[in-house]
DNA sequence: GTTGAGCGTT
């Protein structure tokens, strides 16, 4: 005997909403509630059907649609998510359930921490009830982190505090450290921010290796040339700089060719820092822009460059705390620029001296400040 | 060819 079709209502507690209401994404824009309502209509009872809309009223490409049962929110996701691609959409159409209160409320500390670098829950949260909820929420996160990572790391011993301010966790001006600490602690373990954004400390291995731009040869399985073959055709234009700033470049691009060779395509992981287990391979792009000032432009980087070597290019000129490769999301193919952000002016500065118009085959770096985003803000 | 995107949770 198997199953038969039930009313849920004759067995289940008073079904609740969150385990009947699918979240829809990767809806296009001009998608109504109508569209929607039509999409969904074939899988169930429809009790609601919203498409999320900002401020101006234009739709954020994703909806809420309610049925009246588990089974036809079910039976809806399994008919339609990833079964077809909007027109405009940058990928196929997602149904999932939606998010649950408590996942609300981590998302939410989560795009907090991203934009502000708020760590402490009752300043990020606008209700202090809802800050003790946050807490416990958190603390339970952290334990689910702790066990997966074997229990033994907890952020404080991770993260010098000096770290931890490079990342952004400590910017709350005018709170006592003590009162941060232990709250930071347990809302970044929460947040899966485990391991530090990158590897800040130049890697000593660039060090003892300076030997010119020739390199080490050796082949990349790809076909593609080796980095470092890109460098050996004639000295480029710094030579008139002092030597001091020839030996930062050559480190520079030593950290390149050392960086390839170990590290080849496609890895995360900066040069000096232990691989990563799966299980502690988590995002960690949280961490942006650094102050002003602190944020390099850089166009025409070679189309091999990912994060990584970008970074590596410039260790050499202070602690590095982001880098970011532009992809092209069709093809994954690098835009050929790309991003830097130092903890601070003296370094960035240092950098736009010693690579701006920096040759590297047939083209030239174009190493700048970046653009503020308010550049021309009226008044 | 040019400035931190994209995927969006009421």
């Amino acid at each position: 005997m198997g199953q038969t079709n039930t009313l849920p209502h004759l067995h289940l507690p008073l079904s609740t909403v969150k385990d009947r209401k699918l979240f829809v994404g990767m809806l296009n824009k001009q998608q109504t509630e109508e569209d929607v309502y039509r999409l969904f209509e074939p899988y169930g009872v429809i009790e609601e059907c919203t498409v999320l809309r900002g401020p101006d009223g234009n739709s954020k490409g994703c909806a809420f649609v309610k049925f009246s049962t588990h089974a036809e929110a079910q039976s809806a996701i399994s008919a339609l998510h990833g079964s077809q691609t909007m027109p405009g959409a940058s990928s196929s159409l997602v149904v999932k359930f939606a998010d649950t209160d408590k996942e609300r409320t981590i998302r939410r500390m989560q795009q907090m921490v991203g934009q502000f670098g708020i760590f402490n829950p009752a300043i990020a949260l606008p209700f202090s009830t809802y800050s003790t909820y946050a807490h416990a929420l958190m603390q339970q996160q952290a334990a689910i982190m702790a066990a997966s990572h074997g229990g033994y790391l907890t952020p404080s011993m991770a993260f010098p505090a000096t770290q931890l301010h490079q990342m952004g966790a400590l910017s709350i001006n005018g709170l006592p450290p003590n009162s941060m600490t232990p709250v930071s602690g347990e809302f970044h373990q929460a947040l899966g921010l485990s391991s530090p954004p990158a590897n800040i400390t130049t890697p000593s291995i660039v060090t003892p290796i300076v030997n010119g731009f020739t390199g080490i040869p050796h082949h990349q399985p790809n076909g593609h040339p080796a980095v470092e073959t890109m460098y050996s055709n004639g000295l480029p234009s710094y030579s008139t700089q002092s030597p001091t700033a020839a030996d930062t470049l050559q480190q520079a691009f030593t950290g390149v060719q050392q960086y390839t060779a170990i590290y080849p395509a496609g890895t995360l992981t900066p040069i000096g820092q232990t691989l990563p287990q799966p299980s502690q391979v988590i995002q960690q792009q949280q961490q942006r822009e650094g102050p002003e000032g602190c944020n390099l432009f850089i166009y025409h980087l070679p189309q091999e460059f990912g994060d990584n070597e970008l970074m590596q290019m410039f260790l050499p000129f202070g602690s590095v705390i982001s880098s970011k490769v532009f992809m092209d999301r069709a093809t994954n193919q690098s835009k050929c620029f790309g991003f830097v952000s130092f903890d601070n002016p003296a370094s960035a500065q240092a950098a736009i001296q010693a690579m701006n118009g920096f040759q590297i085959g047939m083209k030239r770096l174009k190493v700048q400040l970046k653009r503020p985003k308010d550049a021309s803000r009226p008044y």
